[in-house]
DNA sequence: CCATTCGCTCTTGCATGGCACAGGACGATA
DNA sequence: TATCGTCCTGTGCCATGCAAGAGCGAATGG
């Protein structure tokens, strides 16, 4: 029955459900809109009903599908305004990550700061926009961590998932010039950061953030991937 | 069984067991701590186990309680540290709400906290702690509604059930001045709001949240420094 | 040809029962 | 008396069955 049994890592059966659903609609297996039958899901994980159903229902809450009763489960699909809102809230929590690790002096999440941003110059000298990519999550989750604020670094993750920013962190990239401006400003960002100047290395990360969905955006067709009808964009 | 529950409003059961138990978890109704059987609530609802259960796993996901696999379910218990960090992100989305809200200029929402603040002054002036905690939470609640943003709102309320804050809003008022100096400190907010100067509103903002939790923090002796804060020991 | 209505099917919601594990009570043994 | 092993009870976890609402299409009446 259990197709997947290679997987003992959890010995929750649920909680396996959640990771791969999570897992598939973050990196974007699944699209926005598309239907999730609980009884599909239960056989093709060799499980019964009840756990896909919690595991939705969780997945619900973090906001990540939409469960319409009696009718049916979807993948939500964020609304040019939720995305607007969802970058709103980037932008402020990501600021006050970096003044709060200016406060906290040197720990260890600022040494690998600096790492990641040596690995960063590399990666935008050899021009292997992948790799930047990744190093560009790492940045942002190590500043997120820095923070050592547990519920900051929880919402964060939530807020993240439901924009699906690992896809869109290419795209913005994808802009010409635009990795390389990121990483000067992700410099900076570090620099005010040691320099203990929380105020400054919050006002820059929020202006970096902005010009990253700027960047973002300008790369994005008008209405995105299954855009919604009617929401025009600028 | 059933008792006659005067709530046909909504026509999910699960439903109307979430709210019920987080309406329980917040105001108090239950310890912290308290144990929670899936078999208990089920009989007491008149339901069976399976939406208690699903009800049970959502309020985890909103940080309201605690399941431990095998042992039992129970009402969370933030630690100190926990309350630090919720504080620190209230006063962070608090100050970002005051500021969008300057941004946003004449909305109804100044409306209705100029008209707050009146009622508030009348209940300073009568002494009515009672009446101004309800009117300090209606500011704080129009405030986050004002910066018209649904995913800051959202976090924003799963925030204040973890803090329990309706019921630590009275310690806190409870303190000789505290209405006073709170309502002092609203009207200067909503004036900095109404001049659209969102960086001083932001700043006055998270200040008066900041007085706010020393204010609470006075009046409340908690225990020593790991957590489990005053946890009913009989 | 079009609008309406009936009925079928698909979906989730809820109830129930068996199972496995955690934790403590109790007793046997050194 | 202290310590260890065993059993017993309570808990959440999962599987299964039944029921009810929603949606859609075909049949029907105009």
């Amino acid at each position: 029955m259990n197709r997947a049994k290679s997987e003992p890592k959890n010995g929750s059966v649920q909680a396996r459900v959640i990771a791969e659903m999570r897992r598939r609609i973050i990196k974007g297996d699944i699209d926005p809109g598309a239907p999730l039958s609980e009884l599909a899901l239960a056989e093709e994980f060799g499980v019964s009903r009840t756990p896909v159903r919690e595991a939705l229902k969780q997945l619900q809450t973090e906001g990540l599908v939409e469960i319409r009763p009696r009718v049916g489960t979807f993948v939500t699909t964020p609304s040019r305004r939720e995305i607007t809102e969802l970058f709103e809230m980037k932008e402020l929590l990501e600021g006050a990550a970096a003044r709060l690790l200016a406060r906290r002096g040197r720990v260890a999440e600022i040494d690998l700061l600096e790492r990641n941003l040596r690995e960063a110059d590399e990666a935008v000298e050899r021009d292997d926009r992948e790799r930047y990519a990744e190093l560009v999550q790492e940045f942002h989750d190590l500043l997120i961590a820095g923070a050592d604020n547990s519920k900051l670094e929880s919402h964060y993750r939530m807020l993240m998932n439901q924009l699906a920013y690992s896809r869109l962190v290419n795209t913005s990239l994808s802009q010409p010039g635009r990795p390389l401006q990121s990483d000067r400003e992700h410099h900076l960002v570090l620099e005010l950061i040691l320099e203990k100047d929380g105020d400054s290395a919050e006002q820059v990360m929020r202006e970096h953030v902005r010009a990253s969905r700027r960047a973002l955006l300008a790369g994005l067709p008008l209405s995105g991937p299954n855009g919604r009808p009617g929401t025009a964009g600028s």
